[in-house]
DNA sequence: CTGTTATTTCCGTTGTAAGAGAAATTAGAT
DNA sequence: ATCTAATTTCTCTTACAACGGAAATAACAG
């Protein structure tokens, strides 16, 4: 059997998984989903549910189920072990595809399916004749911005990590070259 | 009295309540907070708590609590009628500014408490001679991205706002002219 | 100062979601 | 094919947050 380091053995890990479950709470994932994450991501190799129930202490089933979240974020992946039956999983590790992913999954839970709501009640407003004319036109303004932030959204998803991070480590140096480049181009 | 046009009494206000109402149970604020503001949204006019409980049929005690949470997310504000004793309160009604006043709500209640929680727990590591190099890095990697985001953050709330919609609606626009501008850039 | 109305705080009830453990199902070995 | 081990599903309990209503406080008019 291999020898794995436990790293809920070191304080700071475990504050650390301590932690980031807590905080999962407050971004609506629930603790266990967030604790698993945060042991697979410090795991420098691949652990199988009974290692995360152990090492966690909590009930195997309530690991399977977080595994199935988990995997279904794509913040952590099956990996098959040679010579083990057992399902084992790994966290994505590259912290910039983990923001991204994190983003992307909240957008689809949370931000697409308010917009096709919208879209279902704009368009009953405006077959409507006693609607407020301002209330229709605050629900078109919401739905325009909301498609707006969408489409850029998949925009962003397209460029090359690289290239993002190179883009947020900029910050408004991109705003002031742009004043330049599109806005008054003086050469 | 002003006569004010009840939105309530139109479908597509409703369903618009409605659908934002639950959207926001998604979003981890609740219901009554999530229907309040979008009626304020809707609404062409300042309301008082009165006719806020009277329109969503919900708690008077509940509309005070959930105006004063709404308060804080800045997403509506009191306003003095002249003649009414009561507080009226109104909307931000400016999508964009909407926007980045949810994206800094939940950036101050998420993401910054995360970060300083990680702060000791990598301050805590790195005293530690337990804990798995791999480890280590990984949560050093992970303070870097939260830092390196939050400048972002910061940065981005500075640029007016014509701006940042104009950088938004150029989307990867922005990739290719910075690649020709800056990629080359030397000094 | 007192009565009245608006607002907030407190507390009890109810609804919802997390988690544990048992039971059932699936996959793999011999 | 049968036995064993791993995983998932199901159900029950528990914990927490939302909400309503009552009580308390604050703001204002006369």
């Amino acid at each position: 059997m291999t020898e794995t380091i436990d790293i809920t053995k070191s304080n700071a890990a475990s504050q650390f998984i301590l932690y980031w479950g807590d905080m999962g709470n407050q971004w609506g994932v629930n603790r266990s989903v967030a604790q698993i994450h945060a042991l697979l991501y410090l795991s420098a190799k691949p652990l199988n549910a009974e290692q995360i129930a152990v090492a966690l202490g909590i009930a195997r089933s309530n690991v399977s189920n977080s595994l199935k979240e988990l995997v279904s974020w794509r913040l952590i992946r099956r990996v098959p072990v040679p010579g083990d039956r057992r399902e084992h999983y790994e966290a994505e590790v590259d912290v910039w595809e983990m923001g991204i992913r994190i983003a992307q999954g909240r957008k689809e839970r949370e931000i697409d399916p308010a917009t096709q709501a919208l879209r279902a009640c704009v368009a009953q407003a405006e077959t409507e004749s006693g609607l407020d004319p301002v209330a229709l036109q605050r629900m078109q303004d919401m739905q325009d911005f909301l498609a707006t932030a969408d489409t850029w959204f998949r925009d962003m998803l397209t460029v090359p990590r690289p290239k993002l991070v190179m883009l947020m480590k900029m910050g408004t140096k991109v705003v002031s070259l742009l004043n330049f480049t599109g806005g008054k181009k003086s050469g």
